[in-house]
DNA sequence: CTGTATCCTGTAGGATACTG
DNA sequence: CAGTATCCTACAGGATACAG
C-alpha cells in the first residue's frame, strides 16, 4: 500500500502554535540582532541603536522591555550626569545566543547559495 | 574614561535588517513547523495540516509556496484518482533543520524553566 | 541620553466559501 | 484531497513629537 499514513517521527514536539509562545520571547523581528550584539558584552542603548541600523528606539525599547520581563536582559542604569544604561545578557539570555547563532549561519549560506546562483544564470548561463 | 565606546566583535555580521532577507525564507509564523515536520520525510499536504494543529490550508499552501520557490522543499504531485501531493526536504532544506532545532530546544528549555518558577513562587515562595 | 506616547501602515494570518 | 479566492483583523513596526 503505497498510501499508508506516516508518523512524524516527533522524538520531541517541536514548537505547536504559531512558533509564538515559547520563541515569542525571540518573536520580535529585530530580537535576534539585539541579542546577538549584546552576546558580545554589555552595552549601552545608543550603542545597540547604531549597531542595528533602521530600528526604531521605539523597537529597541519594546524589545529590550520584552526581553528584561522574560530574563534574558539585565538592564542596569548608571546614575550618571547625562543618564546611560547598560543593557547585559543574563544567562539565560546567553543561552539563547547558540540558537540565533545557527540562524545567522543558515542566513550567510543561503544568502552566498544565492548570489552564487545568481552570477552562474549570468555568465555561464545554461550548461 | 569610563564612557568609552566598544567595539561590536561583529566576527562576522549577523543579519542586518529585520532578520528578514536570508531569514525570509523562515519568516512565517509557521515555517519551522513545517520545516520541522518535513524533516522527518516526505509529508502530504493533508499530513502536514494535521501535524500542525490551527494552521489554515491558506497559509500552509503559502509558506510551502514560499518554501518551494526557495528552493527548501520539493514538491510532487502524485497523480492518483483522489490527487495527493508529496512535499520533501531538498539539500538545502535539510540544512535548515539545524537551526530551527536550536530554535526548539531553547524554546523548550525555556518553557521549562518557565514552568519551575511558576511552580517555585506557588511553593515555597520567598526564601 | 533614554525613553514614552500617538498616529499610521503593511502585512501575516484566520475564517469562510468555492473549485479541479 | 489539495488548493484558491476574498474578506477581515490584529499586531509589529516606522515616523514623529515630546519628556525626565
Amino acid at each position: 500500500m503505497p498510501l499508508k499514513v506516516r508518523k512524524n517521527h516527533s522524538p520531541e514536539p517541536p514548537l505547536n502554535c504559531p512558533l509564538s509562545e515559547c520563541l515569542a520571547i525571540v518573536g520580535g523581528a529585530w530580537t535576534p540582532n539585539i541579542i546577538w550584539y549584546l552576546s558580545a558584552g554589555p552595552r549601552r542603548f545608543s550603542e545597540l541603536k547604531v549597531d542595528i541600523p533602521g530600528i526604531s528606539a521605539k523597537v529597541l525599547t519594546q524589545r529590550l522591555r520584552t526581553l528584561e520581563a522574560e530574563g534574558a536582559v539585565h538592564r542596569e542604569v548608571k546614575p550618571t550626569s547625562p543618564p546611560s544604561v547598560e543593557y547585559r545578557l543574563t544567562d539565560m539570555g546567553e543561552e539563547l545566543v547558540p540558537a540565533i547563532e545557527a540562524i545567522v549561519a543558515v542566513g550567510h549560506k543561503l544568502k552566498q547559495r544565492k548570489a552564487r546562483a545568481a552570477r552562474l544564470n549570468f555568465g555561464t548561463a545554461q550548461s
